[in-house]
DNA sequence: AAGTGGTCTAGACCACTCC
DNA sequence: GAGTGGTCTAGACCACTTT
């Protein structure tokens, strides 16, 4: 699930034609109703069409094409959804995959300097959940979760064996907007290393991320343990046209 | 470098406060001027303005808050640029380090099909350069580039030896849109193996990655070989509204 | 010439924050 | 209430592709 909050015009449609895509009611190669002939479809002003193109070539979907039309890209289903914030929960879904989640701990701790580095102050506590992340009963990702309080005070087992992001969205009703993250491969303690079962060098790929609300309050750090043989990242990304030089 | 492409008005503005951003002339934890004041300040209208300040949003530079205003957030400087589409020189520019680019090969050859797999006929040929990348005299990636013909006939060993998105998009005019890239951890050929300088468990991060032109042509497959231990991928991502379940 | 997307505008109304 | 951003509109003009 996550964020059905399409209350405007601009979302709905875009999660329209999103869906048509993903249906292949639209499908790759061909182009979409001409922005004119979208504005008669959903009967709204061509900039709110636009709007909502936008939102899906920002997402890989479609390109636009000068002259021609909006073209349906080929992007492969199961590399959906691409970057972004996606939790391990949601892509489970979306990929059909059997997956269980073992919760290990769940108490408050004292955020570790490494990830807390540059987002907030040293020594601070929050709840910590730890949780080993299975498929086809192979451990695949440990996650050590963060949650700052405020805005979390607790969270039930319940949420913690399911969808964090889920619980947040639609049981807390935070605004989750944006999260830093980053990649590195990196020997891992014993401990971890035993838990996801590696080989002899302990190597993991790690991944830190910092989650903030809408208001800029962050409010989750996570680091994310993955067996380099079963981990892929899958990215889409636009050319930009800020430069910095 | 890269893209002066700045010809209409939305990207000049965003362009600008970007650099007044990136030189502290706005800070992170301020507010930029109010949108209203943004269209006095640059003579153009409240939408146009918004949508310069959307690229801003969508880099992470600020973040818009309701009723308060944009405000400049803290992504610390060398953490740009973020994800998107980089390459190493202009990653090299904008840090400031010393780096070396060496050109291992430049010939026709065949498309190897991992790289090929869902983007280009297998058995295809194209324009093979290798090259590896030392900082401070050590290897740190390997790049096998493969350039397809059309659009790209030859590279000039110059364009090799520096950055081939510099030689694409200002001596060819190539318009650069979008690319898809996948990231994993592998073991690699003794061959590379001995070029990174790696480890007994000849373990790389490797990174593939499909280029495509505007009107969707895929002109460039690359495979980077890196070493796990210099490996850091950085990454903001906003929460997206589209969902597909 | 007709149809497509690309850009920009001036104005409207709403929801939220702050005083 | 004044100021902020969020959304939507109707229309204009341009650049490009197609026939």
């Amino acid at each position: 699930m996550a964020r059905d909050n399409k209350k405007n015009k601009q979302d709905s449609i875009a999660q329209d034609i999103a869906l048509k895509i993903q249906h292949e009611q639209y499908q790759p190669g061909n182009l979409l109703p001409s922005e004119h002939q979208l504005c008669d479809l959903y009967g709204s002003s061509r900039e709110t069409i636009r709007k909502a193109l936008d939102q899906l070539t920002e997402l890989g979907l479609i390109q636009k094409i000068r002259g021609k039309g909006s073209l349906v890209l080929d992007i492969q289903r199961f590399s959906f959804p691409v970057s972004g914030i996606t939790s391990f929960q949601e892509l489970n879904k979306t990929l059909g995959m059997h997956a269980t989640t073992e919760v290990l701990q769940k108490k408050d701790d004292i955020v570790p300097d490494v990830l807390a580095k540059g987002h907030v102050d040293f020594g601070r506590t929050a709840l910590h959940i730890e949780r080993l992340r299975k498929i086809d009963q192979i451990p695949i990702v440990l996650d050590e979760d963060y949650l700052l309080n405020p805005p979390i005070t607790d969270v039930p087992d319940e949420a913690a064996a399911g969808s964090l992001y889920e619980y947040f969205e639609k049981s807390l009703g935070l605004d989750i907007s944006y999260a830093t993250k980053e990649i590195t491969v990196e020997p891992v303690p014993e401990r971890i290393a035993s838990l996801l079962a590696l080989n002899d060098n302990n190597l993991a790929v790690v991944v830190r991320s910092m989650t903030y609300l809408a208001d800029t309050t962050p409010f989750q750090l996570t680091a994310s343990y993955h067996r380099p043989d079963r981990f892929k990242f899958i990215d889409f990304a636009r050319r930009r046209k800020i430069s910095f030089n």
